[in-house]
DNA sequence: GTAGGGTTAG
């Protein structure tokens, strides 16, 4: 029965009979264990689960490989990456489970480097063989740290251990070239693969639309219907991502209608999300506002902050003004609030206000999130944040910013200082040269590439206005193409143009 | 005869 419940799509119950199985005083054995784990992992019910795994060590279960195995999954599941590699240290007998369990606990919350060195540690000082569920961790850290080069590796490995086949691992091919900002890679692996689910599909989908590729996106999407296959309610989230980023809006409105009508899916709180960005962008600002107040469901502090974004974007400075009041109720200390009422302020070039924001901070305590830039460069990944200069290369890579400088000025450069808040820090340090993380990176990408190379940019926030401007100007003075994936979406920057429109 | 995987609005 416990099991039955474990691995259905519902596994609430299973916990209630577990509670009722103690109760009459029933131990459970080494089999119970895994599938409460299992429960517990699907719910992140982390006290019941901790509970469990209090009775397994009381029971002497502890070192059993199978039910360690499920704890380590349990953990990682629950976002506690942590404990689930103290466990795996504490391990004497490991096995190919064990090690994907530890890898995918890094890889899935947040932490792909330590994924990385696990897997190296795995393959290359133990000798032990990945498997399919190994290479989706690996390429899911890949695909986070924007590490093409080290992804492309993984994927000749699969073909010549005969897992290019596998699903799973196709799929997270097809994510990792869009989320390295490949889309013709992504589109091969999609093209070649043996078989599909709807999984590889949306993938494909939503790395169309992240990259720029609106049309692309709905043309895919219209392939899918013809193939008769069942969109799910993420492949909606992209195609509704897609039209709020192409300013298709009619056709946002349609897709949501044949969501729900044809497919019987029930909106949730992400696809209102697309849609409050899709008439917010569109500049529809009091629209989107009407939009939110109609919805059935409870806005929350990202659907406010869609709009905050519009308000920006648009200059809406009372609406603006009212929506941050909501936004200090639901989540006093987001730094990114703060940051985006303050360009608001800046846009209406209201400086008193900007200052006001500043000082508010200041005294909350509130930190703006610091900023890095990841350059993957032979099989490494090179950090860099806010005026860095902690690189071996460093004097080199500021030769190479005042050598950038001094081009796009030749090229009616003008530094954009009305992002104050952006430059908080920046105006703490009193440096005068500290460039923003992503101006780094690129300076660092020049000068060790080949001419004509693309360079790629992996950042953690938005890019602001002012690198928006000088990163097309330096695509063209430099002759390359840059990519930047930022915290939203791409930006191709070729020839003094990018592909965002400007409009982000 | 009990364990693990992919896509999600700002």
């Amino acid at each position: 029965m416990i099991r039955g419940y474990a691995e259905s799509e519902n596994p609430f119950p299973a916990l209630g009979l577990y509670a009722e199985m103690h109760g009459l005083g029933i131990e459970s054995d080494t089999h119970t264990y895994p599938f409460l784990l299992k429960a517990c992992a699907k719910l992140m019910a982390v006290k019941e689960g901790e509970m469990v795994h209090g009775v397994v060590v009381r029971n002497g279960y502890e070192e059993l490989v199978f039910v360690k195995n499920t704890l380590l999954h349990f953990y990682s599941s629950c976002g506690l990456a942590e404990n689930a590699y103290k466990l795996f240290e504490l391990m004497c007998e490991r096995n190919l489970v064990t090690w994907n369990s530890v890898i995918n606990g890094f890889s899935i919350n947040g932490r792909p480097n330590e994924a990385l060195t696990l897997f190296r540690e795995m393959s290359f000082e133990e000798g032990v063989k990945p498997d399919g569920f190994t290479m989706v961790s690996l390429l899911t850290a890949c695909a986070e740290l924007g590490a093409l080069a080290l992804g492309r590796r993984a994927h000749v490995y699969m073909a010549k251990v005969g897992l290019h086949d596998n699903l799973h691992a196709g799929n997270a091919l097809i994510d990792l070239y869009a989320k390295c900002g490949s889309i013709w890679e992504a589109y091969k692996v999609f093209n070649e693969m043996v078989v599909r689910s709807v999984v590889s599909w949306t993938s494909l989908i939503v790395g169309l639309a992240v990259n720029g590729f609106g049309k692309e996106a709905l043309k895919l999407f219209g392939d899918l219907e013809r193939e008769g296959l069942l969109p799910s309610e993420i492949t909606f989230v992209g195609v509704l991502y897609a039209c709020s980023h192409c300013g298709m809006v009619d056709e946002g409105f349609g897709y949501f209608k044949r969501m729900r009508e044809e497919y019987g899916i029930t909106p949730k709180v992400e696809h209102y999300g697309c849609l409050v960005d899709l008439l917010g962008r569109a500049g529809l600002v009091q629209e989107a506002h009407k939009f939110i107040q109609d919805m059935p469901l409870q806005p929350n502090a990202v659907i406010w902050r869609t709009l905050l974004g519009a308000c920006t974007i648009h200059g809406h400075l009372t609406l603006g003004e009212a929506v941050r009041a909501r936004l200090l109720q639901l989540e006093p200390k987001h730094s990114g609030d703060f940051v985006l009422l303050s360009n608001l302020y800046a846009s209406e070039r209201r400086w008193t206000d900007v200052q006001k924001v500043r000082r508010t901070m200041l005294k909350e305590g509130v930190k703006k999130s610091p900023g890095h830039s990841l350059v993957e460069l032979q099989n490494c990944v090179h950090e860099f944040v806010m005026g860095d200069k902690a690189h071996p290369q460093t004097e080199q890579i500021y030769k190479m910013l005042e050598e950038i400088m001094k081009k796009l000025k030749l090229e009616g450069y003008v530094p954009r200082t009305s992002n104050v808040l952006a430059d908080i820090e920046e105006e703490e340090k009193e440096n005068t040269l500290s460039y923003h993380s992503e101006k780094i990176a690129i300076a660092f990408a020049l000068i060790n590439t080949a001419p004509k190379t693309p360079v790629r940019i992996v950042k953690n926030l938005r890019v602001c206005q002012d690198c928006h401007i000088a990163i097309k100007l330096i695509s063209k003075a430099f002759d390359r193409e840059i990519v930047v994936r930022d915290r939203s979406r791409f930006h191709h920057f070729k020839g003094g143009t990018c592909s965002c429109n400007d409009y982000w």
